[in-house]
DNA sequence: GGCGCTATCATACGAACGTTTGAAGGAGGT
DNA sequence: ACCTCCTTCAAACGTTCGTATGATAGCGCC
């Protein structure tokens, strides 16, 4: 169970600590080899620039996100229950991991163009649950609609308020580091979504 | 129709457009003022110093949404039709001033309590939505649960799409600064939302 | 005319920034 | 033993940061 904690790791890890509390610019070399116990050298020798440290920890954590989003949206059940399985899925990789979400905030605040990795894995995601959509659709149990907008509904209700929850604590009063809370917060959502992709035969006209 | 553009409007001016683009940390002093045309020491003369600066900055870009956000909760129509113009007020002030939910991202990302002022605001905004909601309950046209959390998912969707809408349009080619795109992407979510609220009577057990 | 107040200016200050340097360690192969 | 390669180290580099300073100008008012 003895980490060796080489120092590449303990300089990742520093870093996707220090990198989601203050973001790139907030956040000096100095802080990350300090707070990793390691010389100041050590992030141009082992990734050639901060800038690069910061990419591969960009790149770690988006794999994380993506291993638990994509499972569950592989997962078995009808188009709808694997829907609230990647709603469910999203918001226990944030729960789990709570650099991930402050670390994206960071980085989609940031005025320039995604990195292509992680690009491709958000276009991914957004794909698998239009895909699921669809596939609903085609077998009757999800109404009409746009299925790539549809998805943005469903997606961005776990992604905003996993990544708005210190100002969502802050401005509603709700913890969801309290996990009784969260587990309400969380099915709340999973019915929203159930309810908004359902089909409804006496509203349609 | 002319501007004499004082020097703290100038700043303003300014430290929005570059505070939106590269957060707090990532903007200069000197970068301000010289977009501004104003002499180095003017905001450390006028504002007292940088910090100074960003929260007047905060203030005066969160007053324009909350004056479009709170005019459509206490408009004319049911709950659900006011929710709605929540929505679609929503996207269409953060479709007026772009600056705006880059320089939001920016601040939410900021691992620090919000200003007070903000999560004043915040706090009003989401106590608008769930007592819009809960009013719809009490006359039978929105479906229970507990109207904090649904205010969230109605709230996330319009906030998120329009927050995210680079990462979106990178990542779905879904491109909001087209007004037809805009046009189905809203009223998307606003059908979204109308079925996630409505009573669905065949559904309920 | 001279005074006082406000605003703007060029310049300087010390601190912190990301990166570079060159020397010193330390394990493995011959 | 010696050489090699990888890693770590303390120190220094030049740049940029936010703020402070003191001089200068414009303008209303006694």
């Amino acid at each position: 169970m003895y980490k060796p904690a080489s120092t590449s790791e303990s300089l990742i890890d520093a870093a996707r600590s220090l990198f989601a509390q203050h973001g790139y610019d907030g956040t000096s070399v100095r802080a990350i080899t300090e707070q990793a116990g390691v010389n100041l050298g050590a992030i141009t020798y082992h990734f050639g620039s901060k800038e690069s440290l910061y990419e591969a920890v960009l790149v770690s954590a988006n794999a994380a996100v993506d291993r638990g989003v994509m499972a569950a949206a592989a997962g078995p059940g009808s188009p709808l229950d694997r829907i609230c399985g990647v709603v469910r899925a999203l918001f226990g990789v944030f729960a789990e991991q709570p650099d991930y979400p402050q670390l994206i905030m960071h980085e989609l605040a940031r005025s320039r163009p995604l990195p292509e990795e992680l690009r491709q894995a958000l276009e991914r995601r957004i794909g698998a649950l239009a895909t699921l959509i669809g596939e609903g659709q085609a077998d009757g149990s999800i109404r009409g609609g746009d299925p790539l907008l549809m998805a943005l509904s469903v997606g961005s209700q776990p992604l905003w308020i996993s990544l708005a929850a210190r100002p969502i604590r802050e401005g509603a009063r709700i913890d969801q580091d309290d996990p009784e809370t969260r587990g309400r917060l969380v099915e709340s959502v999973v019915a929203f979504v159930r309810e908004g992709l359902a089909v409804h035969p006496e509203t349609e006209e």
